[in-house]
RNA sequence: GGGAGUUUAGCUCAGCUGGUUCAGAGCAUCUGCCUUACAAGCAGAGGGUCGGCGGUUCGAACCCGUCAACUCCCACCA
């Protein structure tokens, strides 16, 4: 087979070729068997958007855990799908409709869903086809999405079981508003961030009992004057003994005149502000509370847009930001406004709108968390989950779950899953499935009277649930978990193997799964059966080079398909990877993609090479010069050793550093070199079986960081029977590495560098012919490095000597090593006197340092004997390469 | 306010149980090479008080204390 080679890579002609035959042959594609499952559900990303680099990190990372799995007798598994995302998309639906003129409030709740269906067909599949050409291995056939008609109804069966065991209850609380959405929002959607604010101090009359005016007035400091129509009190300390003599008196409150009283909580700091706190119970978590404690009215002064409502009296109907301004104005006016002062304030703001978000009392659905996090906790700390990088996180995990609240789960929008909640015309409700059950479940509460009202009277709750809740039973649902229990591929995929994802979405996400997991699978099962997963891999956020966050805004964001076209779907994974430590963040830097490009580039070149040799093979009788091969054999057998010790502890960074060593440094550099034969010269046939052999388990090894050059070389190396594809070989167990044929390795590898360089040094060309003198203990090694050596070094001649040659350039190696160079003409070793020299003085003061150590008895006695004797050797080895060094100065 | 993490070469990071001549890698830089696979390359080289100080130890980049800088998470102070 002799085919022309392309001078370089090119990525384009073949990604596509092998995605589409892998895709054909169905090897992602997986069925329960009598392999062990090595089983991933990728996180689902938001069904309207386009892969980010952190998408791109953390699919490549499953995809290298998955392939490499696939290699090593599992059966992988990789799930993919996507989130309906219930709170963005609806947002983007809304602007979509915007644009075209339609209100979604003039719209039914059918056709909205109409619209949105319609949005999600159009761009749902824009992160698949991303996928694809990034080259993950997922089982199509499985894709998942979290509003599919089955899943759709297992969440809403976790919902009503929930319920009916009390973990799920209804009820009027403080909760976060997004006046943008207008919905509620969960405690971890809302995202704090330092703002300049202002301080506002404003004087409140303070009046008696019967609202007289007493002629004296408190001060008061608050960031939001437009609350103050909300305020039904002021408080202060009851120790602060600037305010003792306000005791029975009140206080009204601007703008409205209203008459509240002066309440004393020890709440209240005597040191901020003015030590006066105006109380707006329905506005402020704190005066939430402190009204609860002091029976205070509570006054709603917005309306779920955020602007003002008609229990403010005043400008009404104006956004919030808008009346802040026209109160103060106003209040200035009134001569009330005392002084403003900048302030600097945490606010909260939508993750998703990111609009400052309101507390606000409202009815809502809620999960209990206590129960639930108890042994989910449990099953992290007592080591059935195991996090990484672990330190890091675990403390993280472990407070958030000591510390949980209860989640708040409704969401006033239409995309996504419908509360199965159905109100009778008198308010009360029955949480079941559908209205039938509902009304049974009235029924059957009526205790065989009749029901005053008909199933279709029966209204089903407006809202629908938090994306999370459906999303913290993927792991469970994409194997049909909850809809068809104790089915085929839930009993074989679940628990899956490991959850990679970032580490933004610890609470909303994993650890949800985790009680998901635990709450549904009964107790009486082992733990290890109960969790979703059996390892997490934490990957860090990607910045770019400057370290800034990647965002749309700073335009840093880079797109996906663009890099891929650029330089190919193999390098932007080698770049992402080479640079990506577990769980530490990632600067992104073309450049990493580059040197991804280049190593292509490299396997290409190598395989050209090897390819070249093809038509000049020889089986002479001369047996080739065995070294290199048993060398290559016995490196590669190290190299997987420490590449699989890389791979058992999620150090997928390094394993790559190590596979790209292997290749350019080993293979190319030195094997390759090694073997080579000269211009035109045969290679005899045994040599070439065996490069190609290890070419073969090198692409192995990278296949599953780079695999479509891989898949193409191994292809290209020879002829392939069908179903001989690289992305289902399997690797072969691990031999051992001997240790002394990898150490005459780095002895000839030291020697051809060290007479390179004194070549170098020497200005000698290239073609220029030297004789060598070898002066060495280890003289049989050498013999057997010999042919390799000669002509690594363009040596003419090789001899082994027991002493000094005359009129030779001296090369000391590893300290007793000598090399003697011989040239037609004499070379001036000016340079190498004084080299030695310096290395001598180093040699002293080591022998110094060592015999030190071991003249300090404290130190032979307490060190292990092993280090001992390892000190005694360094004493052995300086001192000979001292004398060696001392003798051949003598006889310079 | 509470907690966690980080600090090693110009940059990004390894250094796993304190002990091999342990101070490393890649990128960048410098020198010399268009040598018949590869200039997207080859052959070499330079570069660091391991954040500061103190301690433990025969021995510290690694353990302890302390200080400093940076990053992240959590928390209801108007």
């Amino acid at each position: 087979m002799t085919m022309e080679l392309s001078k370089n890579y090119i990525p384009a002609a073949t990604e596509e070729k092998w995605n589409a035959h892998w895709q054909n042959k169905k090897y992602f594609n997986s069925q329960p068997d009598h392999r062990p499952a090595f089983t991933v559900v990728i996180p689902p990303p938001n069904v309207t958007g386009v892969l980010h680099m952190g998408h791109t990190l953390n699919e490549t990372v499953q995809d290298i855990l998955v392939r490499k799995a696939r290699m090593s007798g599992f059966n992988a598994c990789w799930v993919p799908g996507s989130d309906h995302a219930s709170i963005a998309t609806e947002a983007k639906v809304v602007g979509m409709l915007r644009e075209r003129g339609i209100d979604k409030n003039q719209l039914t709740r059918p056709e909205f869903m109409e619209y949105a269906y319609e949005w999600k067909d159009k761009y749902g599949g824009i992160i698949y086809s991303q996928i694809r050409r990034l080259g993950c291995s997922v089982d199509w056939d499985r894709v998942s999405f979290t509003m599919d008609k089955d899943y759709y109804h297992s969440v809403i069966q976790i919902f009503t079981d929930l319920f009916s065991k009390g973990l799920i209850y209804r009820g009027a609380r403080m909760i976060h508003w997004d006046p943008s959405a207008k919905t509620a929002l969960s405690d971890e959607e809302v995202e704090y961030r330092d703002e300049q604010g202002k301080l506002y101090y404003v004087a409140y009359p303070i009046v008696d009992a019967e609202g007289r005016p007493t002629g004296k007035s408190i001060s008061i400091a608050t960031q939001r004057p437009e609350t103050i129509m909300g305020d039904t009190a002021v408080c202060v300390n009851p120790n602060d003994q600037r305010y003792a003599d306000l005791k029975g008196l009140f206080a009204l409150v601007p703008l409205v005149n209203r008459k509240v009283p002066i309440i004393f909580d020890e709440y209240v700091d005597p040191a901020f502000g003015t030590g006066a706190l105006k109380v707006t119970p329905a506005h402020d978590i704190n005066d939430y509370n402190l009204g609860l404690k002091h029976g205070l009215p509570i006054i709603d002064t917005l309306n779920a847009d955020g602007t003002l409502s008609a229990a403010a009296e005043v400008f009404v109907g104006i956004d919030r930001f808008a009346a802040r301004k026209k109160v103060v104005q106003q209040l200035a006016a009134e001569g009330l406004l005392q002084k403003e002062e900048v302030h600097l304030t945490r606010l909260g703001f939508s993750q998703r709108t990111n609009a400052v978000v309101e507390p606000r009392i409202s009815t809502q659905w809620f999960v209990k968390m206590k129960e639930m996090a108890e042994p989910a906790l449990k099953a992290v700390t007592e080591g059935h989950i195991h996090i990484h990088p672990g330190d890091k996180f675990l403390a993280t995990y472990k407070y958030w779950l000591e510390n949980v609240k209860d989640w708040c789960i409704s969401r006033q929008l239409w995309w996504g899953q419908q509360i199965p909640a159905w109100y009778a015309p008198d308010g009360s409700f029955q949480v079941a499935a559908t209205r039938d059950e509902a009304y049974d479940r009235f029924a059957a509460a009526a205790k065989g009277g009749s029901l005053p009202f008909a199933p279709d009277q029966l209204k089903q709750d407006e809202d629908v649930l938090d994306t999370w809740f459906s999303s913290w039973l993927w792991p469970i649902e994409v194997f049909k978990g909850v809809t068809n229990p104790g089915n085929p591929d839930i009993r074989y995929y679940y628990p899956t193997s490991v959850l990679v994802t970032g580490q933004d979405i610890i609470f909303f996400w994993v650890a949800r799964m985790i009680m998901a997991g635990l709450y549904y699978f009964p107790d009486t099962l082992p733990m290890g059966q109960r969790i979703p997963f059996r390892d997490v891999y934490f990957t860090g956020m990607v910045r770019d080079k400057q370290g800034r966050k990647m965002s749309k805004s700073l335009g840093n964001s880079p797109d996906l398909l663009a890099l891929i076209d650029k330089y190919g779907a193999d390098a932007v994974r080698f770049g992402i990877m080479i640079s990506s430590p577990a769980g530490n963040d990632l600067l992104f830097d073309e450049a990493a993609l580059e040197q991804g490009r280049n190593f292509n580039n490299k396997l290409w070149n190598a395989l050209k090479l090897v390819k070249g040799w093809e038509g000049r093979l020889s089986d002479s009788a001369t047996a080739p010069d065995a070294f290199p091969i048993t060398w290559m054999n016995n490196r590669l057998t190290e190299a997987r050793e420490s590449i699989e010790q890389a791979f058992t502890g999620f150090r997928l960074s390094e394993a790559l550093k190590t596979v790209y060593s292997l290749i350019w440094d080993d293979f190319c550099s030195w094997y390759l070199e090694w073997v080579k034969p000269g211009f035109e010269q045969p290679i005899h046939t045994r040599v070439y079986k065996e490069t190609i052999a290890f070419f073969e388990q090198l692409m192995q090894l990278l296949h599953p960081y780079m695999p479509f050059v891989t898949e193409e070389i191994y292809h290209l190396l020879g002829e392939r029977a069908e179903g001989d594809d690289l992305c289902i070989r399997q690797f072969t167990s691990i031999g051992e590495a001997s240790a002394s044929i990898l150490a005459e390795g780095t002895l000839l590898k030291e020697a051809i560098t060290a007479l390179r360089d004194a070549r170098n040094k020497a200005q000698l060309k290239p073609k220029e012919a030297i004789k060598l003198f070898i002066q060495s203990e280890s003289e049989a090694i050498f013999r057997r490095l010999q042919p390799v050596l000669s002509r690594q070094v363009n040596a003419a001649s090789i001899d082994f000597t027991r002493e000094s040659i005359p009129d030779a350039s001296l090369t000391i190696v590893s300290g007793k090593d000598k090399y003697y160079i011989v040239t037609e003409q004499a070379l001036d070793s000016g340079n190498q006197k004084e080299e030695l020299q310096k290395e001598l003085v180093y040699l002293k003061g080591f022998l110094e340092s060592v015999n030190k150590k071991l003249g300090n008895e404290r130190f032979v006695q307490n060190a292990k004997p092993e280090v001992v004797d390892l000190e005694k050797r360094k004493k052995e080895d300086a001192e000979i390469k001292i004398r060696t060094i001392e003798e051949s100065l003598a006889s310079m």
